[in-house]
DNA sequence: AAATCCATAGGACATTTGTCCTATTAAGCA
DNA sequence: TGCTTAATAGGACAAATGTCCTATGGATTT
């Protein structure tokens, strides 16, 4: 396998596991059975459950900082840089359609449980929402860059949701287009300052 | 209290905490404990916990043909009662801040249980989907019409979503107002059939 | 070679959870 | 009034879950 120590093999499947079936519906045998490892040494690694989910927590921020610094160095324009967000939906439209966005599911069902983790775990969030306003403000779009970035990160979140529910991944593509659409009317007229 | 039956007590009971922690979340003894019931007794009602799940579902797919229903007589304008839809979110701002949405995050954690009932949960979807549908289908966009319906109800959710994580409601009224003016560039000019 | 430390295994343990059984009480009906 | 059925209470029970302890094997260091 890829991972290195048992640890990061852990994380990983737990990472899956969490994404999959949700957190507290993955139990310390589930990922043991699939890490191929005894509970003892389990617990020899992670002494509770809670730290399982911080490590995989900071496994996924480690991710989207190092994805949203590709996309700005893959090109110097805000609006491509933006596409690549939304194009992000497509390539993981099979994913999106059987377990929603990871990010998503994994708030609202921190959010029932008032787990400790929750501010951790919005974190993801966050990172998308300040990375897409400072790519709106490069656009041009100063004032409204915040509620732009918020308005994006929103309609991703609802087309993941209904694309989950109603199991179509041909909505997620419709909804690319026309967020794609959306997008490039700031580029043919930055200076409106429009919010559609 | 205003529930006549005791099934209708636990039931109601179940239903609120179902959205405040989440299904697999709440347990028999929680929903005995608010309703002040024996777990004997409770197993008198309901034989298993998917019972009771089916019979929430059952209470909330009423309740939702019954408002659209409402939303159909208090206008006879589609325009109108799409907004009545939309402006649904403003009446539930701060259950949608603290718990996100009903029929979101129920969908979401059924999916990721696989649980034999997210048939009938997505069924609320589905009440709202066909509902807009039809109201946009009067709106004079026909070609569009499920699209459309599609497109406000991933807004929607999407909204819900980031509210919920970001407890900000503020925001809900934010994206609640530019949906109104979505809506409204249909009536001023629908022969356009465009979707933005 | 001896000693120390880390990884691993396997099982113990208390708690919780969903499920179920039995006994008692209340209610409707003949 | 007597009988049948429904409602309620309290506890039993097995399975699962998170947590924890101890022992063994292997590796590195002294």
């Amino acid at each position: 396998m890829s991972t290195k120590t048992t640890r990061d093999h852990i994380v990983k499947c737990a990472d899956q596991l969490f994404y999959q079936q949700g957190y507290e519906h993955t139990s310390f045998a589930d990922i043991a059975n699939i890490v191929q490892i005894s509970r003892g040494n389990f617990y020899h690694h992670f002494k509770t459950k809670d730290e399982i989910l911080e490590a995989v927590i900071d496994v996924r921020l480690a991710k989207t900082r190092k994805m949203l610094t590709e996309w700005e160095n893959q090109s110097d324009q805000p609006a491509e840089r933006i596409r690549s967000f939304i194009q992000l939906m497509i390539t993981n439209k099979i994913a999106i359609k059987n377990y929603g966005c990871p990010v998503g599911t994994l708030c609202a069902e921190l959010a029932k449980l008032n787990h400790a983790s929750q501010a951790e775990a919005n974190k993801l969030f966050t990172l998308f929402r300040i990375w897409l306003r400072k790519q709106f403000t490069l656009l041009g779009c100063k004032e409204n860059a915040e509620a732009l970035a918020m308005h994006l990160l929103a309609r991703s979140q609802g087309v993941a949701t209904l694309a989950n529910a109603f199991h179509d991944e041909k909505f997620i593509k419709q909804e690319v287009t026309q967020m794609c659409d959306w997008l490039d009317s700031f580029t043919s007229h930055a200076t409106e300052n429009q919010t559609h």
